[in-house]
DNA sequence: AATGATAGTTTTCTCTAGAGAACAAATATG
DNA sequence: CATATTTGTTCTCTAGAGAAAACTATCATT
């Protein structure tokens, strides 16, 4: 493992290119990439260019990219082989399966969440959130979980950037009870959403430390409130914490 | 459009990267990728380790990397976005329901055919192709089909660097032969594979020029030999036919 | 229809990245 | 155990890439 090294500025601002067209899921021109991004117009034509040649983006109409087949081709090898995802994903179907509940797994990326593996409920309801999709960081259960990783001045720098929302009229947003709600997360490992982002709809959520790094990610379990009443959180949360447990000890 | 333009070679290299790792299906060490791609280790340092910061390779076991979730993520995007794969999808399914094959849709890339989409059969069979897998271009059906929207030196030169297989007793291994069968599909507009690539299985297939560079692709429907008797042959190849013709005609 | 603004493309130049060489660490062989 | 080979990492320097500027084409506004 190299103590530092130089990352290559090309492939830095390529994927960034490749994410502002996951996150977009619209159509791209040459000088919206180079607004949203802050890239110079030269710069993303040919980053553009490349990537059409390789099919990793391909033309859809006059002048506007999308993103390509042959990246949907690596993306399907990728999920074959994602050790986060091949760890964690028997563990979503178990719990999912003892719970009844929608389970997620989702890591950190630029300020949100992103979903990179579901599990749905044999419950039979469906939730609106498909793999890839990104989620708002200071939403329910997922913004507790993971500010509460964070150090306090790190917790601080988001919050005086990103306002707490009132997604729900069970919705905190004061910032002052919100850190409370996050140092009382610290002390217990788990986080839960009490109709805070959605009506109706409870979460619990965990923190997972993976990879070399110990990069954040947490897994979530979605439901209606009916099936997260008061009386069987205890044993759920038990039950996750247990496996997130396990699963941190795994990339140790 | 550019007339010409040059292409970032580090994002050239990065993407014959990870094709690599998708080939590849196991783990590779800088060493293993710097061999097989004749880039120089140097290089391939800075390129890996630029990919693992940013999720697109993550460290499996020591100093060897394999796919990682953010590459997942992009192409689960990807698939969402593809205009070839959203074009085609209806009709493949619409001929499975209609033929009870499984239907598949492919391109051409170095020197073999990668599954893009996969359409099962509802007849309840499975057959054991995934969707990012390579496939021989000399195989059954789809490699008639391809060569047959080559020239004539183009393929002379295929066949010169790659023998004709046996795969089962009914393979055509001789080249003025194959050259014969090619020839036909020319005329044709479709390639059938009577048992030529697996023994009990049939397959047939018609070539798609899609996108703006009119990039060759294929789809095929495989299915035992007895869902595919020369009696609804006829009917079948109709379809598929028609069913091509206006494809191709969407992306003119 | 004329003019201004925006988007895409090309050219140029300076700063930097890729390749080569060297070095350190790990592994294989005798 | 000693030596040779391979792999990974770091350093250096020259060729080349990214950004700026200029140009061309298209679109919007008056």
């Amino acid at each position: 493992m190299p103590i530092e090294y130089k990352p290559v500025p090309a492939i830095e601002k390529c994927f960034k290119v490749l994410d502002l067209f996951a996150s977009s899921k619209k159509p791209l021109s040459i000088s919206e990439i180079s607004k949203f991004l802050d890239f110079n117009k030269s710069t993303v034509f040919h980053i553009v260019y490349t990537l059409n040649d390789l099919g990793i983006l391909e033309n859809g109409t006059e002048n506007k990219f999308r993103l390509g087949r042959q990246l949907y081709v690596l993306g399907k090898a990728a999920g074959k082989e994602s050790e986060l995802i091949h760890t964690v994903r028997p563990y979503l179907e178990k719990i999912a399966k003892e719970t009844k509940l929608t389970a997620f797994l989702g890591v950190l990326s630029n300020n949100s969440v992103v979903i990179v593996d579901k599990v749905d409920s044999p419950y039979g309801i469906r939730v609106s959130s498909e793999i890839g999709l990104s989620i708002p960081l200071l939403a329910g259960a997922i913004g507790k979980v993971f500010l509460s990783q964070m150090s306090d001045p790190e917790v601080d720098k988001i919050l005086s950037r990103e306002k707490l929302k009132k997604y729900t009229p069970f919705s905190c947003n004061n910032v002052a009870k919100y850190k409370e709600m996050i140092q009382e997360v610290r002390e217990n490992g788990v986080a839960i959403d009490r109709e805070e982002y959605i009506e109706g709809i409870r979460a619990m959520a965990v923190s997972l430390k993976v990879g070399e790094h110990r990069l954040l990610a947490s897994m979530w379990f979605v439901g209606l409130s009916i099936q997260l009443k008061d009386e069987v959180l205890p044993k759920f949360l038990r039950i996750i914490k247990d496996v997130a447990q396990e699963i941190n000890a795994h990339f140790v």
